[in-house]
DNA sequence: CATACGCATAAGCACCTGCTTATACGTAGC
DNA sequence: GCTACGTATAAGCAGGTGCTTATGCGTATG
């Protein structure tokens, strides 16, 4: 769901969670680490990150790894472009770099 | 507060009224005819677009004008651009469209 | 195997949000 | 100057959200 990105990205703990993914794939324990949040609170952010196509995981053993998943952003770039007819050239071209990373 | 654009967008019905001053200026009674909410209710979605900056207002008598800001998107590609850092070239070029909106 | 670890899920709580109805306040128009 | 209109604001309510602690379940490790 389109709206699903929307929430997702409305609480700021959430933005600052999706921002330390963008350094790199991490474990939930170590964003526990680096937020003053329980680990049930972060379990919690990335589900909802995750509702919103925003990060993909990795499972390993006993450990989750969590990464950005870039193309998630697309439907947010989709919602800027459609209310903004004039920018259309511009963000046909941001479309087509999401289309390039929907793999990673 | 940057904060604020993502929240004022995290609401559908609030889109959906961002989506309908992109087709031109409306009065608040204009707007809750075409939204299945009441006035207030409209009064209040208005009020939290405007926090966000996304609506500018212009009072006529007992009429008050909403329009959209244009402007008001730039914390929204700001911040895609914080996190796509490849992107960089390509947002550069939509800040620099929104400065020149930003008298409009 | 037994214990510890990594994570998700459940339950409960305070607070926030989006809605409603009621109302107040300014402006318009007879 | 009344009366009607346009809008904002207040108050109240149901449901959502973000957090906590408690717990369960799989996996690793001694």
């Amino acid at each position: 769901m389109q709206s699903d990105v929307f929430r997702a990205l409305a609480d700021p703990t959430r933005r600052a969670v999706f921002e330390q993914l963008t350094r790199g794939e991490a474990t939930v324990t170590e964003l526990t680490r680096k937020f003053d949040v329980s680990q049930p609170a972060i379990s919690q952010h990335l589900a909802a990150l995750k509702a919103g196509g925003l990060v993909a995981v990795r499972r390993a053993g006993r450990f989750t790894y969590y990464r950005i998943k870039p193309a998630g952003l697309r439907p947010l770039v989709d919602w800027i472009e459609h209310y903004q007819a004039f920018w259309l050239g511009r963000m046909k071209k941001l479309k087509a770099l999401l289309e390039e990373m929907e793999d990673d």
